[in-house]
DNA sequence: ATCTACTTTCAGTATTCACTGAAACCTTAG
DNA sequence: CTAAGGTTTCAGTGAATACTGAAAGTAGAT
Protein backbone atom coordinates (compact mmCIF):
# COMPACT_ATOMS: atom_id res chain seq x y z
CA UNK A 1 0.00 0.00 0.00
CA UNK A 2 1.42 3.57 -1.21
CA UNK A 3 2.56 5.88 1.91
CA UNK A 4 -0.80 8.23 0.86
CA UNK A 5 -3.44 5.43 0.92
CA UNK A 6 -2.04 4.69 4.49
CA UNK A 7 -1.83 8.45 5.89
CA UNK A 8 -5.64 8.25 4.24
CA UNK A 9 -6.44 4.92 5.92
CA UNK A 10 -5.65 6.67 9.43
CA UNK A 11 -7.16 10.06 8.57
CA UNK A 12 -10.27 7.94 7.84
CA UNK A 13 -10.34 6.07 11.11
CA UNK A 14 -9.54 8.83 12.94
CA UNK A 15 -12.64 10.41 11.84
CA UNK A 16 -14.94 7.69 12.28
CA UNK A 17 -13.45 7.01 15.78
CA UNK A 18 -13.99 10.55 17.06
CA UNK A 19 -17.14 10.93 15.13
CA UNK A 20 -18.64 8.52 17.15
CA UNK A 21 -17.52 9.32 20.31
CA UNK A 22 -18.69 12.78 19.64
CA UNK A 23 -21.94 10.93 19.00
CA UNK A 24 -22.04 9.73 22.98
CA UNK A 25 -21.85 13.84 23.84
CA UNK A 26 -24.48 14.49 21.82
CA UNK A 27 -27.12 11.36 22.82
CA UNK A 28 -26.25 10.03 19.87
CA UNK A 29 -25.56 6.11 19.84
CA UNK A 30 -21.75 5.93 19.15
CA UNK A 31 -22.22 3.12 16.79
CA UNK A 32 -24.58 5.05 14.76
CA UNK A 33 -22.21 8.18 14.98
CA UNK A 34 -19.20 5.53 13.59
CA UNK A 35 -21.52 4.41 10.79
CA UNK A 36 -22.46 7.74 9.82
CA UNK A 37 -18.61 8.98 9.43
CA UNK A 38 -17.83 5.88 7.77
CA UNK A 39 -20.64 6.59 4.91
CA UNK A 40 -19.79 10.44 4.59
CA UNK A 41 -16.46 9.37 3.84
CA UNK A 42 -16.80 6.49 1.53
CA UNK A 43 -16.65 7.08 -2.27
CA UNK A 44 -19.13 4.84 -3.67
CA UNK A 45 -22.35 2.81 -1.58
CA UNK A 46 -20.95 0.05 1.22
CA UNK A 47 -23.29 -3.21 2.07
CA UNK A 48 -24.01 -4.17 5.71
CA UNK A 49 -20.89 -6.81 5.36
CA UNK A 50 -18.55 -3.97 4.65
CA UNK A 51 -19.38 -1.65 7.51
CA UNK A 52 -19.69 -5.11 9.70
CA UNK A 53 -16.07 -5.71 9.25
CA UNK A 54 -14.70 -1.74 9.41
CA UNK A 55 -16.34 -1.40 13.12
CA UNK A 56 -16.67 -4.94 13.96
CA UNK A 57 -19.54 -4.99 15.13
CA UNK A 58 -22.04 -7.65 14.84
CA UNK A 59 -24.74 -7.94 11.85
CA UNK A 60 -28.01 -7.33 14.20
CA UNK A 61 -26.22 -3.70 15.60
CA UNK A 62 -25.10 -2.55 12.00
CA UNK A 63 -28.40 -3.71 10.53
CA UNK A 64 -30.34 -1.62 13.24
CA UNK A 65 -28.37 1.51 13.07
CA UNK A 66 -28.34 1.81 9.23
CA UNK A 67 -31.99 1.45 9.37
CA UNK A 68 -32.40 4.27 12.02
CA UNK A 69 -29.73 6.44 9.96
CA UNK A 70 -32.14 5.70 6.71
CA UNK A 71 -35.12 7.47 9.19
CA UNK A 72 -33.11 10.16 10.06
CA UNK A 73 -32.59 10.71 6.18
CA UNK A 74 -29.21 10.99 7.42
CA UNK A 75 -28.25 7.87 4.22
CA UNK A 76 -29.93 6.44 1.56
CA UNK A 77 -30.82 2.94 0.37
CA UNK A 78 -29.18 2.16 -3.04
CA UNK A 79 -29.41 -1.19 -5.18
CA UNK A 80 -27.41 -1.63 -7.45
CA UNK A 81 -28.15 -3.45 -10.89
CA UNK A 82 -27.44 -7.41 -10.60
CA UNK A 83 -26.89 -7.28 -6.88
CA UNK A 84 -29.08 -8.60 -4.62
CA UNK A 85 -28.17 -7.08 -1.15
CA UNK A 86 -28.55 -3.53 -0.49
CA UNK A 87 -25.96 -1.03 -0.39
CA UNK A 88 -25.87 2.51 1.72
CA UNK A 89 -24.76 5.86 0.58
CA UNK A 90 -24.91 8.98 3.14
CA UNK A 91 -25.44 12.60 2.30
CA UNK A 92 -23.07 14.39 2.04
CA UNK A 93 -23.99 17.92 1.62
CA UNK A 94 -23.37 19.29 4.93
CA UNK A 95 -26.42 22.01 5.14
CA UNK A 96 -28.57 19.47 4.02
CA UNK A 97 -27.11 17.24 7.04
CA UNK A 98 -27.60 20.58 9.47
CA UNK A 99 -31.04 20.78 8.25
CA UNK A 100 -31.77 16.80 9.07
CA UNK A 101 -30.20 17.16 12.58
CA UNK A 102 -32.06 20.12 13.28
CA UNK A 103 -35.44 18.73 12.23
CA UNK A 104 -34.68 15.30 14.44
CA UNK A 105 -33.42 17.64 17.31
CA UNK A 106 -36.76 19.85 16.86
CA UNK A 107 -38.94 16.69 16.95
CA UNK A 108 -37.11 14.89 20.00
CA UNK A 109 -36.09 17.79 22.21
CA UNK A 110 -38.30 21.05 21.44
CA UNK A 111 -41.44 19.64 21.00
CA UNK A 112 -41.57 17.21 24.44
CA UNK A 113 -40.73 20.04 26.00
CA UNK A 114 -43.56 22.17 24.23
CA UNK A 115 -46.29 19.97 25.52
CA UNK A 116 -44.95 19.69 28.87
CA UNK A 117 -45.04 23.33 29.25
CA UNK A 118 -48.59 23.83 27.76
CA UNK A 119 -50.24 21.20 30.53
CA UNK A 120 -48.10 23.04 33.34
CA UNK A 121 -48.57 26.32 32.45
CA UNK A 122 -52.45 25.52 31.92
CA UNK A 123 -52.65 23.54 35.26
CA UNK A 124 -52.35 26.70 36.82
CA UNK A 125 -54.04 29.02 35.10
CA UNK A 126 -55.88 31.77 37.33
CA UNK A 127 -54.00 30.51 40.44
CA UNK A 128 -54.42 33.62 43.74
CA UNK A 129 -51.60 32.25 45.55
CA UNK A 130 -48.79 34.57 45.39
CA UNK A 131 -46.43 30.88 44.72
CA UNK A 132 -49.79 29.84 42.29
CA UNK A 133 -48.73 32.90 40.43
CA UNK A 134 -45.00 32.65 40.14
CA UNK A 135 -45.10 29.33 39.34
CA UNK A 136 -47.91 30.21 35.85
CA UNK A 137 -45.96 32.58 34.88
CA UNK A 138 -42.35 30.87 35.08
CA UNK A 139 -44.48 28.50 32.86
CA UNK A 140 -45.82 30.98 30.65
CA UNK A 141 -42.60 32.35 29.97
CA UNK A 142 -40.60 29.02 29.46
CA UNK A 143 -43.12 28.25 27.20
CA UNK A 144 -43.21 31.18 25.03
CA UNK A 145 -39.51 31.10 24.37
CA UNK A 146 -39.47 27.58 23.44
CA UNK A 147 -42.14 27.98 21.56
CA UNK A 148 -40.44 30.27 19.93
CA UNK A 149 -37.48 28.43 19.36
CA UNK A 150 -39.77 26.17 17.61
CA UNK A 151 -40.60 28.71 14.91
CA UNK A 152 -37.20 29.39 14.56
CA UNK A 153 -35.54 25.55 14.00
CA UNK A 154 -38.52 25.64 11.17
CA UNK A 155 -37.34 28.75 9.82
CA UNK A 156 -33.97 28.14 9.58
CA UNK A 157 -34.44 23.93 8.95
CA UNK A 158 -36.30 25.31 5.53
CA UNK A 159 -33.99 27.97 4.38
CA UNK A 160 -32.27 27.35 1.15
CA UNK A 161 -28.45 27.24 1.64
CA UNK A 162 -27.56 30.44 0.24
CA UNK A 163 -30.15 32.26 1.81
CA UNK A 164 -29.32 30.58 5.35
CA UNK A 165 -25.79 31.91 4.44
CA UNK A 166 -26.42 35.53 3.41
CA UNK A 167 -28.33 35.80 6.78
CA UNK A 168 -25.22 34.66 9.08
CA UNK A 169 -22.61 37.22 6.92
CA UNK A 170 -25.45 39.77 8.42
CA UNK A 171 -24.85 38.22 11.67
CA UNK A 172 -21.49 37.79 12.17
CA UNK A 173 -20.72 40.77 10.13
CA UNK B 1 -54.02 21.89 52.19
CA UNK B 2 -56.26 23.76 50.12
CA UNK B 3 -57.64 22.79 47.10
CA UNK B 4 -54.91 25.28 44.77
CA UNK B 5 -51.97 24.42 47.15
CA UNK B 6 -52.79 20.68 45.70
CA UNK B 7 -53.40 22.00 42.17
CA UNK B 8 -49.66 23.61 42.13
CA UNK B 9 -48.12 20.89 43.72
CA UNK B 10 -49.37 17.98 41.56
CA UNK B 11 -48.61 20.84 38.53
CA UNK B 12 -45.08 21.14 39.87
CA UNK B 13 -44.63 17.69 40.29
CA UNK B 14 -45.60 17.15 37.24
CA UNK B 15 -42.83 19.75 35.84
CA UNK B 16 -40.19 18.42 37.63
CA UNK B 17 -40.61 15.07 36.19
CA UNK B 18 -41.68 15.61 33.22
CA UNK B 19 -38.21 18.21 32.76
CA UNK B 20 -36.27 15.45 33.94
CA UNK B 21 -37.23 13.04 31.71
CA UNK B 22 -37.08 15.51 29.11
CA UNK B 23 -33.00 16.16 30.37
CA UNK B 24 -32.99 12.28 28.94
CA UNK B 25 -33.52 12.81 25.54
CA UNK B 26 -31.17 15.91 26.01
CA UNK B 27 -28.25 14.11 26.94
CA UNK B 28 -28.38 15.92 30.47
CA UNK B 29 -29.04 13.37 33.25
CA UNK B 30 -32.20 13.44 34.52
CA UNK B 31 -31.66 13.86 37.92
CA UNK B 32 -29.66 17.44 37.50
CA UNK B 33 -32.69 18.30 35.28
CA UNK B 34 -34.93 17.65 38.07
CA UNK B 35 -32.89 19.86 40.45
CA UNK B 36 -32.70 22.35 37.88
CA UNK B 37 -36.92 22.13 37.60
CA UNK B 38 -37.30 22.19 41.39
CA UNK B 39 -34.95 25.44 42.09
CA UNK B 40 -36.67 26.80 38.62
CA UNK B 41 -40.25 26.39 40.49
CA UNK B 42 -39.29 27.49 44.07
CA UNK B 43 -39.96 30.76 45.87
CA UNK B 44 -36.86 30.88 47.66
CA UNK B 45 -33.57 29.15 47.80
CA UNK B 46 -33.44 25.73 49.18
CA UNK B 47 -30.98 23.18 50.73
CA UNK B 48 -29.51 19.95 49.74
CA UNK B 49 -31.88 18.26 52.60
CA UNK B 50 -35.17 20.06 50.59
CA UNK B 51 -33.90 18.78 47.52
CA UNK B 52 -32.95 14.97 48.89
CA UNK B 53 -36.89 14.73 50.12
CA UNK B 54 -38.48 16.16 47.50
CA UNK B 55 -36.87 14.27 45.10
CA UNK B 56 -36.40 10.96 47.27
CA UNK B 57 -32.54 10.64 46.40
CA UNK B 58 -29.03 10.43 48.18
CA UNK B 59 -27.22 12.66 49.84
CA UNK B 60 -23.95 12.08 47.13
CA UNK B 61 -26.28 12.44 44.26
CA UNK B 62 -27.79 15.74 45.41
CA UNK B 63 -24.41 17.68 46.12
CA UNK B 64 -22.76 16.39 42.79
CA UNK B 65 -26.38 17.47 40.46
CA UNK B 66 -26.20 20.70 42.28
CA UNK B 67 -22.58 21.46 42.53
CA UNK B 68 -22.55 20.57 38.78
CA UNK B 69 -25.80 23.07 37.83
CA UNK B 70 -23.24 25.22 39.95
CA UNK B 71 -20.61 24.79 37.30
CA UNK B 72 -22.91 25.41 34.28
CA UNK B 73 -23.74 28.64 36.18
CA UNK B 74 -27.66 27.68 36.12
CA UNK B 75 -27.42 27.74 39.58
CA UNK B 76 -26.29 30.23 42.67
CA UNK B 77 -25.44 29.31 45.91
CA UNK B 78 -26.64 31.31 48.72
CA UNK B 79 -25.50 31.47 52.14
CA UNK B 80 -28.24 32.78 54.82
CA UNK B 81 -26.87 34.90 57.40
CA UNK B 82 -27.20 32.76 60.80
CA UNK B 83 -27.13 29.90 58.63
CA UNK B 84 -24.22 27.46 58.48
CA UNK B 85 -25.59 25.23 55.40
CA UNK B 86 -25.89 26.19 51.71
CA UNK B 87 -28.89 27.45 49.75
CA UNK B 88 -29.23 26.74 46.10
CA UNK B 89 -31.22 29.29 44.13
CA UNK B 90 -31.83 28.98 39.86
CA UNK B 91 -31.22 31.76 37.13
CA UNK B 92 -34.79 32.20 36.43
CA UNK B 93 -34.30 34.43 33.45
CA UNK B 94 -35.04 32.28 30.38
CA UNK B 95 -33.23 34.36 28.16
CA UNK B 96 -30.26 34.07 30.49
CA UNK B 97 -30.82 30.44 30.56
CA UNK B 98 -30.43 30.12 26.89
CA UNK B 99 -27.69 31.86 26.44
CA UNK B 100 -25.68 29.62 29.34
CA UNK B 101 -27.35 26.52 27.64
CA UNK B 102 -25.88 27.69 24.40
CA UNK B 103 -22.56 28.62 25.93
CA UNK B 104 -22.14 25.06 27.43
CA UNK B 105 -23.59 22.58 23.86
CA UNK B 106 -21.22 25.02 22.45
CA UNK B 107 -17.99 23.93 24.57
CA UNK B 108 -19.17 20.05 25.03
CA UNK B 109 -20.75 19.70 20.99
CA UNK B 110 -19.11 22.03 18.75
CA UNK B 111 -15.57 22.41 20.08
CA UNK B 112 -14.37 19.03 20.27
CA UNK B 113 -16.18 18.19 16.72
CA UNK B 114 -13.96 21.26 15.38
CA UNK B 115 -10.77 20.03 16.71
CA UNK B 116 -11.23 16.73 15.32
CA UNK B 117 -12.39 18.29 12.09
CA UNK B 118 -9.63 20.64 11.87
CA UNK B 119 -6.88 17.03 12.39
CA UNK B 120 -8.22 15.18 9.79
CA UNK B 121 -8.61 17.60 7.53
CA UNK B 122 -4.66 19.17 7.98
CA UNK B 123 -3.95 15.02 8.14
CA UNK B 124 -5.10 14.80 4.53
CA UNK B 125 -4.25 18.11 3.19
CA UNK B 126 -2.79 17.73 -0.46
CA UNK B 127 -3.13 13.98 -0.94
CA UNK B 128 -3.00 13.23 -4.85
CA UNK B 129 -5.44 10.18 -5.19
CA UNK B 130 -8.75 10.76 -5.84
CA UNK B 131 -10.26 9.06 -2.84
CA UNK B 132 -7.61 11.45 -0.69
CA UNK B 133 -8.81 14.86 -2.24
CA UNK B 134 -12.36 13.73 -1.37
CA UNK B 135 -12.14 13.06 1.99
CA UNK B 136 -9.90 16.44 2.02
CA UNK B 137 -12.86 18.04 0.75
CA UNK B 138 -15.47 16.47 2.55
CA UNK B 139 -13.63 17.19 6.12
CA UNK B 140 -12.89 21.14 4.80
CA UNK B 141 -16.48 21.38 4.35
CA UNK B 142 -17.60 19.93 7.48
CA UNK B 143 -14.69 21.92 9.11
CA UNK B 144 -15.76 25.07 7.85
CA UNK B 145 -19.48 24.73 8.54
CA UNK B 146 -19.22 23.63 12.24
CA UNK B 147 -16.45 26.68 12.55
CA UNK B 148 -19.51 28.83 11.02
CA UNK B 149 -22.46 27.33 13.76
CA UNK B 150 -19.56 28.12 16.96
CA UNK B 151 -19.37 32.22 15.39
CA UNK B 152 -23.25 31.84 15.49
CA UNK B 153 -23.65 29.98 18.87
CA UNK B 154 -20.80 32.88 20.20
CA UNK B 155 -22.86 35.71 18.82
CA UNK B 156 -26.52 34.68 19.63
CA UNK B 157 -24.90 33.83 23.33
CA UNK B 158 -23.72 37.21 23.58
CA UNK B 159 -26.93 39.16 22.31
CA UNK B 160 -29.01 41.07 25.00
CA UNK B 161 -32.64 39.93 24.76
CA UNK B 162 -34.23 42.87 23.66
CA UNK B 163 -31.42 42.86 20.34
CA UNK B 164 -32.33 38.86 19.67
CA UNK B 165 -36.05 39.25 19.95
CA UNK B 166 -35.71 42.06 17.53
CA UNK B 167 -34.02 39.62 15.15
CA UNK B 168 -35.72 36.96 15.62
CA UNK B 169 -38.99 39.22 14.83
CA UNK B 170 -37.49 39.83 11.34
CA UNK B 171 -36.66 35.93 10.82
CA UNK B 172 -39.60 35.56 11.43
CA UNK B 173 -41.89 37.85 9.75
C1' DA C 1 -41.71 -25.95 -4.74
C1' DT C 2 -37.20 -25.47 -3.15
C1' DC C 3 -32.88 -23.35 -2.78
C1' DT C 4 -30.03 -19.48 -1.96
C1' DA C 5 -28.81 -15.09 -0.64
C1' DC C 6 -29.84 -11.91 1.86
C1' DT C 7 -32.72 -9.07 5.72
C1' DT C 8 -34.94 -8.67 10.09
C1' DT C 9 -35.95 -9.61 14.80
C1' DC C 10 -35.07 -10.52 19.55
C1' DA C 11 -33.76 -13.03 23.90
C1' DG C 12 -29.80 -13.03 26.40
C1' DT C 13 -25.42 -10.76 27.59
C1' DA C 14 -22.20 -7.12 28.11
C1' DT C 15 -21.14 -2.41 28.78
C1' DT C 16 -21.85 1.97 30.26
C1' DC C 17 -23.66 5.32 33.25
C1' DA C 18 -25.97 6.93 37.39
C1' DC C 19 -26.89 6.39 42.41
C1' DT C 20 -26.26 5.08 47.14
C1' DG C 21 -24.46 5.36 51.60
C1' DA C 22 -20.90 5.60 54.50
C1' DA C 23 -16.44 7.34 55.57
C1' DA C 24 -13.27 11.20 55.23
C1' DC C 25 -12.94 15.79 55.26
C1' DC C 26 -13.57 20.72 56.34
C1' DT C 27 -14.99 24.72 59.30
C1' DT C 28 -16.87 27.19 62.98
C1' DA C 29 -18.11 27.28 68.02
C1' DG C 30 -17.16 26.45 72.50
C1' DC D 1 -7.98 21.34 71.56
C1' DT D 2 -12.63 18.67 70.58
C1' DA D 3 -17.26 18.45 69.16
C1' DA D 4 -20.97 19.42 66.06
C1' DG D 5 -22.80 20.54 61.75
C1' DG D 6 -22.15 20.43 57.21
C1' DT D 7 -19.74 19.13 52.72
C1' DT D 8 -17.27 16.13 49.61
C1' DT D 9 -15.59 11.90 47.75
C1' DC D 10 -15.77 7.29 46.11
C1' DA D 11 -16.02 2.08 46.10
C1' DG D 12 -19.67 -0.85 45.40
C1' DT D 13 -24.26 -1.64 43.46
C1' DG D 14 -28.10 -1.04 40.45
C1' DA D 15 -30.49 0.50 36.28
C1' DA D 16 -30.50 1.60 31.60
C1' DT D 17 -28.69 0.99 27.12
C1' DA D 18 -26.38 -1.07 23.48
C1' DC D 19 -24.62 -5.32 21.22
C1' DT D 20 -24.33 -10.14 19.89
C1' DG D 21 -25.50 -14.13 17.50
C1' DA D 22 -28.56 -17.17 16.04
C1' DA D 23 -33.10 -18.19 14.45
C1' DA D 24 -36.93 -16.71 11.68
C1' DG D 25 -38.50 -14.26 7.76
C1' DT D 26 -38.48 -12.79 2.56
C1' DA D 27 -37.92 -12.76 -2.08
C1' DG D 28 -35.66 -13.71 -6.53
C1' DA D 29 -33.74 -17.77 -9.25
C1' DT D 30 -34.10 -22.42 -10.87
Amino acid sequence: MSDEAQRLKQARDEFVAQWGAMGSQWGINRTMAQIHALLMTAVEPIGTDDVMAELEISRGNAHTNLKELVTWGLVRVVVKKGERREFFEAEKDVWKIFTIVTRERKKREIEPALAVLSRCSEGSRGMKSAEGQAFHSQMQQLEEFVGFASKVADRVGSMKHGFAVQLAAKLLG
